[in-house]
DNA sequence: GTTAGTGCAAAGCCTTTGCATGAGG
DNA sequence: CCTCATGCAAAGGCTTTGCACTAAC
């Protein structure tokens, strides 16, 4: 999982007509190397050089997801995670309901069942995206 | 969509070892009509014969959903969602971003898929549920 | 009579809003 | 320079916790 260097982070900014600041390049940064999805909170924490005010914080991650450079998840953890959004990385999610840890799944029917949802559909024009999260028990919290 | 008798919804709390109180059998009967997911907050303001204290109503939602006699929904509006858990009426929903507007989806590739992403899968033992929602823009919101 | 359910008050927590200051292009 | 981004303070909204009282079984 290598990490595009800071120049490529502000062209994609700007592209979308963001300004690209250095919060900015560093929360792009955090998110593309974070393993997982993270909760504002946790970016917060993990913030390296300087430090961000929580609602920067939320009103960065909001350009960012309206800019489709990142996306919301609910894990059901009582709470908003966020995680980069790279084309051609797709993926959604396993979550043990018992210690809460978090593996991706690549297999996805969300577009071809989308279709057919909308073919279906009365009410709907058009789907823009999909949310699909698994939820089960780990092998350590079995044990 | 007929609701089954009020003696049926006692008879199912308290086969899951759950008192069948005046407050319980109106909450499922209030979930059996409803024609899409509601909040603890429209619930409240829904609710016809006396009244219920919003901390009990969360407290009785979380005791069914554990029942698995509800299910938790996020359609992304803030705030949990809840509704009924009836057998052989698994489904989805198709969200508007737009007004809000709700449709389900009674297609579902879930189980293959969990048990797909269970074979691949190195951490986790069992998988019990999923959430997948779709979200789009409605004839309505296009026009 | 025991135990689970309920109401009230209060707090917790995540998230948003308003406004003044500061920095990007 | 003009607009967008940021920080601080405050509020908003959903949800949970603690404790005493009530009702189911």
């Amino acid at each position: 999982m290598k990490t595009p260097p800071a120049d490529s982070f502000s062209a994609l900014l700007r592209e979308r007509g963001l300004r690209a600041t250095p919060r900015r390049l560093q929360l792009l940064s955090l998110l593309a190397r974070a393993e997982r999805p993270m909760s504002a909170h946790e970016i917060k924490a993990k913030w390296k050089r300087g430090r961000i005010d929580l609602v920067t914080l939320y009103r960065a991650l909001d350009a960012l997801v309206a800019a489709t450079l990142a996306r919301r998840v609910d894990l059901r953890h009582g709470h908003i995670d966020y995680e980069i959004n790279r084309s051609g990385n797709h993926h959604h999610h396993l979550v043990c309901t018992g210690c809460g840890v978090i593996e991706e799944v690549t297999a996805c029917p969300g577009k071809n069942l989308g279709e057919l949802a909308l073919a279906r559909s009365a009410k709907f024009a058009s789907l823009e995206e999909h949310a699909l999260e698994f939820f089960g028990t780990c092998k350590a919290c079995v044990a």
